[in-house]
DNA sequence: CTTGATAACTCAATTGGTTTGACTTAATCC
DNA sequence: GGATTAAGTCAAACCAATTGAGTTATCAAG
């Protein structure tokens, strides 16, 4: 094998576009604030971020946000970011649909659109994307700024693993580079990533985890994946594949059985058809919630200790600030389960000093995955980082 | 709670410190390099290598190693790492006993030595500490060049958590900055980590994981824990105690038990105990692995299931390039683990494309977490990276 | 044995970006 | 109304990387 790629040289550009990174990023973080601040907090002197900030409000990315006031010397001009200063463009690839949303640097949607298909077939859906993003750019609502660059979310994992073959993936899209596929087509900065990863990205951008750095996100889509942000950006392991927590054993019924088949959508809407029961939809299973449907009531019974058990593990092995749980399910019944998930004591995240609840429900609604693709790439923009995008 | 530390600005001399570990850290991998291919691989211009070479060799980081023979066009002058350029200060703290390493830059042990001590009282301790220090640089066999700084490695968790008041922690240390208090004493850089999180860098500075970038480190102290390699620097979580795996219900006898109370060397002598075999050292454990104790084997019957969901939850969370198990047992005992651990098939890092196997054991020995301590000093210098050490 | 191709490396000038230190401006405090 | 405090600007100095032209050493072909 070849050595593993080193990051690139630093030289005085990259400085600059890293100390970029870190003004963007204080003021997204803090809000308004004036140069002699961000300085201090950056370590960079005043100078620097001056003439850094000169250069943000001349390209746009920076408003003049009036001044501090009340303080003892020469009141501060602070500046605060243009959410409308840019966009990002997110594409969700899911077996039968196709979904998208275009984004501003606030995490706000622009557009969103969903096209539903027979079969996600690679040519066509490259061209059938393709569509979408112009449509966005003419049908939203305001003026779009200029596109940073496009996300696109795919079931993981990626590569050929023991994990390969089962229902998450996506047919037709083995072995190829998808990220070359739409950065070709798109003529933008493409960033492929698995739905937990961007579903948690989501909530930094705009959602729950909008302080956090370092937070945990457990995924319902099809199956369950668990996406891991750390220090403001993805943890993806060796192969990009960590956090596919949906084959671990998990107790159910005083056995192990793979936490997919207990606590997932997948498990839901099987143990629901037993029942007699069709929910096809998050409404579908919003009705059978609000209803406390007997067969909707068992699942969530026999799927708490496994989600306990699931967060257990995800506290003590990442150490993180908060665990988030979000994605297709109806925004009561997650807040219902956050609520009730028994959370472990033995726990490194079972602290006195803690600031935040250990087990948050994510906000980011049903599409949080495809907004989750634009959001990495609106979290690239205002994140500093020397390395590269992978 | 403050705004969590910006990663400090970049500046030209920054950007310096940062190629320099670039070029450092290729030559570490790569061995003997010459100035062009170190600046391909980094994406430095081969001007800036050569100038940086410069500074290097001037002060005695690297040396000339002869040149490159058969190529077509001028022959590369190489570069290589000299080991004796700097060395590192490794201190293991345990309730019973303190034990120390000087290691040089290669990760060969120049010096070793252990304390019995009644109790790890933190005034006796640092003065001990820097006598063994003062006897290290005098005792050891080379002239000890440059000493880069020191590493402790205390049991964790750190801070209160839900694990706090377990047999694992180390009295009279809770509260105390044990990094303030070393540096002052030392008058040196000091790092503080966790047992696992230094065994896991014993084996990338001298040991079997050296070409490794990402993997994961099952350590057997006391209890067991887990180290995380990720890009060649330890992954900490929010609160620095990421790993924590001790606590992780893992299957055992048809029920669950906490991996810690199955699969560790206090659940081996306690086995061992039962069965009337009082084995207070590893040559004790490795002279009843040879006899194929009875208790021992039954020991490893039970463990074996624990310690094959452990590392299925390891590779699914954090997709290592390996898994490594290493630590306080006898290396035979440690080889027949992973020689007969019944590795999940349902897992991201059961790969077809693999270069390496999925579950090594650690070569670093008995003293691993007491080199780590070294290691993770060795590894900063040698390791590109523009935040600053926490 | 020469000549051309190839590759590693050096030298000097240029460039990009940060820091430093002196100075200006505007608010509060007494 | 003057002293103090803090934010911010200006211009010079500085640091390190890049660029492009030139040098040196090897292999290969005629």
């Amino acid at each position: 094998m070849s050595l593993p790629l080193l990051p690139p040289g630093s030289n005085a550009e990259r400085s600059r576009a890293y100390n970029r990174g870190l003004v963007l990023g204080h003021v997204r973080r803090a809000g308004a604030s004036g140069r002699a601040e961000i300085a201090r907090a950056s370590g960079l002197s005043t100078q620097a971020v001056s003439n850094i900030i000169g250069e943000l409000v001349a390209e746009g990315w920076l408003y003049e946000a009036g001044r501090r006031t009340g303080g003892r010397g020469l009141p501060a001009v602070t500046y605060a970011i243009d959410g409308a200063a840019g966009t990002a463009f997110g594409i969700e690839l899911r077996p039968n649909a196709v979904l998208c949303a275009l984004i501003d640097l606030d995490g706000r949607a622009l557009y969103t659109d969903r096209v539903a298909v027979s079969r996600a077939d690679p040519g066509h859906v490259v061209q059938l994307v393709s569509q979408l993003l112009e449509r966005a750019l003419s049908n939203s609502r305001t003026k779009v700024a200029r596109v940073l660059g496009a996300g696109v979310v795919m079931p993981g994992p990626f590569g050929k693993t023991g994990l390969s073959g089962f229902l998450t993936e996506l047919p037709g899209w083995e072995g190829l580079d998808a990220q070359a596929l739409f950065a070709e087509v798109l003529d933008m900065a493409v960033t492929v990533e698995n739905d937990a990863n961007a579903a948690a990205m989501a909530e930094r951008v705009s959602g729950v985890a909008a302080g956090l750095s370092s937070y945990a996100f457990l995924y319902f889509g099809t199956g369950i994946g668990l996406g891991l942000v750390s220090g403001g950006t993805i943890f993806r392991g060796a192969f990009g594949n960590a956090g596919e927590i949906g084959h671990v054993p998990a107790p159910f019924e005083g056995g192990l059985k793979p936490l997919e088949e207990i606590a997932s959508r997948m498990a839901l809407t099987t143990a629901l058809r037993r029942a007699g029961e069709a929910a096809e939809t998050v409404t579908d299973l919003d009705r059978l919630f609000e209803q406390r449907h007997p067969a909707m009531m068992a699942w969530i019974e026999g799927a708490r200790p496994a989600l306990s058990h699931a967060v257990h593990i995800v506290e003590n092995l990442y150490d993180p600030e908060a665990v988030i749980m979000g994605g297709a399910l109806p925004a009561r019944l997650l807040q219902h389960l956050t609520d009730t998930i028994p959370l472990p004591s033995l726990s490194v995240s079972n602290r006195a000093d803690r600031n935040c609840p250990r087990l948050l429900a994510g906000t980011a609604g049903r599409m949080t995955a495809t907004h989750g693709a634009a959001a990495l790439v609106i979290n690239q923009t205002l994140t500093p980082s020397l390395g590269l995008a992978t």
